[in-house]
DNA sequence: CCTTCGTGCCGAAACAGGTCGATCACGGGG
DNA sequence: CCCCGTGATCGACCTGTTTCGGCACGAAGG
């Protein structure tokens, strides 16, 4: 057996290069051979590990993206039992909202795919599995929620998981247009939640 | 005075290249090479009227973004006197969503360059100032029903305007991820509108 | 008529980024 | 000792954008 090395590592080497490119230098700066040397690697080192850029940009989103939905379970899970619905879907949602430089670079990049991959719908899959998923556990919530008589009966609760999703989404483009500070964002955010659990 | 041509009018045949593009081919394939022939003219002239092609990308997304405008004040216009505010809101929101191919490829456009622009920040301004301006219509035509009594008093205007048009825009990256469709996407605003104006 | 000059326009070449192919180094089996 | 597969490198190539020098043309001025 020739020398056998960890591709994971290696691949989990080069998508840190990238993030600090981007975090440093803005996105524009990302070519492969930046990263190439941000990683003290070769160019073709790179396409060893990544047959394309695309590649290596997907493998990247979801390398930080495991970190992010890490972070939401993390939280969730410290609340207190039983948990509060509520509160459950208020940190869901909040941690989705690019607040920190960290995660504004990562909402940027998901966008800037996300611009692409209307042309290659195969890629997009990533993406629209999490947010189904996301979209599925809010739903419950909510269901638990109107179980519980904190949310009115008659609101559908797909419908609003949906919504809510939707709204965090449009909040985050918007807060990367500096549309609106941070607190104002929360303060939307909070304005609906106090509207859907009124009672 | 030497030979003189109507630069507005180059400029919009460009744009015109573009979006057919765009439209037929995809957003890969809108190269400075492919606009200077399909409108039928050499690289050069291109170059002439815009001195960059991040230029041109933003005159062909104000000149389209125009043409949506003027199609969403056209329909508000033609409602029947005295207006119906939840009506007029339900119409800016829905002509936002991208339900057509024509819109579709707007939106994603719209999308790409929103990327971008978190590094080119003087460039976004033309978005703010839209955004900012149709927030606050809507935010006069909610106040409009909550003197009318169909929305509750408590209602914070101004937040739910934000809250309404953060929502869209996320629908719109939602359905250009084929997340769910025109209908779904509908019911999902009906919905919340259902819920506003519930008086 | 002819010069002048500014506008519109062009094409070659420079430059940058992504990808491909030939190639080398090396180490474990036959 | 030779073979072969893996890891890795480099240079070339292709496509796309931008720069630059210059040409054409037509109106003003002599």
């Amino acid at each position: 057996m020739p020398k056998q090395v960890d591709h994971g590592e290696r691949r989990s080497q080069l998508a840190e290069a990238l993030w600090r490119i981007a975090e440093r230098d803005g996105f524009a700066a990302v070519t492969v051979r930046n990263i190439a040397a941000e990683a003290g690697v070769s160019v073709g080192r790179v396409q060893h590990y990544f047959a394309s850029k695309d590649e290596l940009l997907l493998f990247a989103l979801q390398w930080v993206g495991e970190e992010f939905g890490g972070r939401i379970t993390a939280k969730v899970s410290a609340l207190p039992e039983p948990r509060d619905p509520r509160e459950v879907v208020r940190i869901i949602l909040t941690e989705r909202l690019p607040l920190q430089q960290r995660s504004r670079v990562y909402v940027q990049a998901l966008i800037t795919w996300l611009g692409r991959s209307a042309e290659h719908p195969e890629l997009a899959g990533y993406l629209l599995e999490g947010t189904r998923r996301l979209c599925e556990y809010l739903a419950t919530q909510l269901r638990q929620a109107q179980r519980d008589g904190r949310v009115r009966a008659r609101v559908d609760a797909s419908r609003t998981a949906e919504e809510l999703l939707a709204l965090t989404d449009g909040l985050s483009s918007h807060l990367l247009q500096n549309l609106y500070t941070a607190a104002e964002a929360r303060a939307v955010l909070a304005e609906r939640l106090d509207q859907l659990f009124e009672h």
